[in-house]
DNA sequence: TGACAAATTGTTATATTATAACCTACTATG
DNA sequence: CATAGTAGGTTATAATATAACAATTTGTCA
């Protein structure tokens, strides 16, 4: 049982960390981390759990950006083509990724009951895909696995409502 | 390498057989296949490719049914609640389900190229995403898995445009 | 520097997907 | 038939996402 997103823990560390290496990844690739694409960016790992794209709209216009909707998609769109932010399309929203340096898909466990998103990245998962795909001589170009459940840690709380994630 | 979605064959047989399966399916369990969800089920099979809500509602709508969209989610949810369709949650489309019999949560291989969709169900697949969970002491409800590529009849055919689903 | 091309953002409008709320009609059962 | 439960009709609106074009900023190099 390892450490994750489940646990407390200091999430401003959390939040200056992906941006400064936001920033550093951006440089090497030669491309812009404009205000705008940091503030999402900013905005996603704050909330600490799966944001969607008017929601983060909503912050921006707070702190005087535009407040039409492309101007976020268009943020967003930069951000997971680099491979910061990944999309959860069962629920239309946004989670920073954990390991951006190297691009990837990734593999998440949804909670249900806390809403938190756990970023996986299991060899075995990626490699029953590519075994079960290769049977089939199939070309992967990428995909989407979301596992929806409930964590350890709300395991552990007394039993409650839950929502219908 | 196995028979696909993706290989030619007698589709209207498909239709008819999941149609009479379904038929059978609500018997058993005592629920009512009425006619709209009946149709609905069957322009999805007939589709032979993954369908949005609102061209199933168009369909039904040459048909006399109902045009308001509630009719067609109503529908959706039913048949999806039954096993008898998945959504396939990346694309907003929906698709008939293989094997209703036994519920389940399908993986998908989904060709970007041909728009067919196969669903696989691969033990390795739904092994390792267990493992994954049990590691992080995560209780899995429900998962969904897209893998988008290009299928072996797409590759075998020459090179064109690619839509980018 | 100043001209230009490319990238980014602003702005307006609209497309697409999905649900709320409330009412009516049908169906099964005693 | 009464009546409770299920399903469907209808209207309105919410939530998510993109098209199209204009204005601005940035990088490049003559
Ligand atoms: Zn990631
Ligand atoms: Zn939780
Ligand atoms: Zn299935
Ligand atoms: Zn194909």
């Amino acid at each position: 049982m390892q450490a994750t997103v489940f646990s407390p823990h200091d999430h401003t560390h959390c939040v200056s960390s992906a941006i400064s290496n936001a920033q550093n990844l951006c440089v090497e690739r030669g491309v812009r981390l404009t205000p705008v694409r940091q503030r999402v960016l900013e905005l996603v790992w704050r909330s600490h759990q799966p944001i969607g794209a008017y929601e983060l709209l909503a912050g921006l216009v707070k702190e005087g950006f535009n407040s039409a909707p492309p101007t976020v998609y268009r943020a967003l769109e930069f951000l997971c083509t680099q491979g910061l932010l990944h999309k959860l399309e069962g629920i239309n929203a946004y989670v920073g990724c954990c390991n951006p340096d190297t691009p990837h898909q990734g593999h998440f466990l949804l909670c249900k009951d806390c809403h938190q998103a756990q970023e996986l990245d299991s060899q075995y998962i990626s490699l029953a895909i590519k075994l079960s795909a290769d049977q089939h001589g199939f070309e992967i170009k990428r995909h989407t696995i979301e596992i929806v459940g409930i964590c350890q840690a709300c395991l552990d709380k007394p039993k409650k409502l839950e929502s219908k994630l």
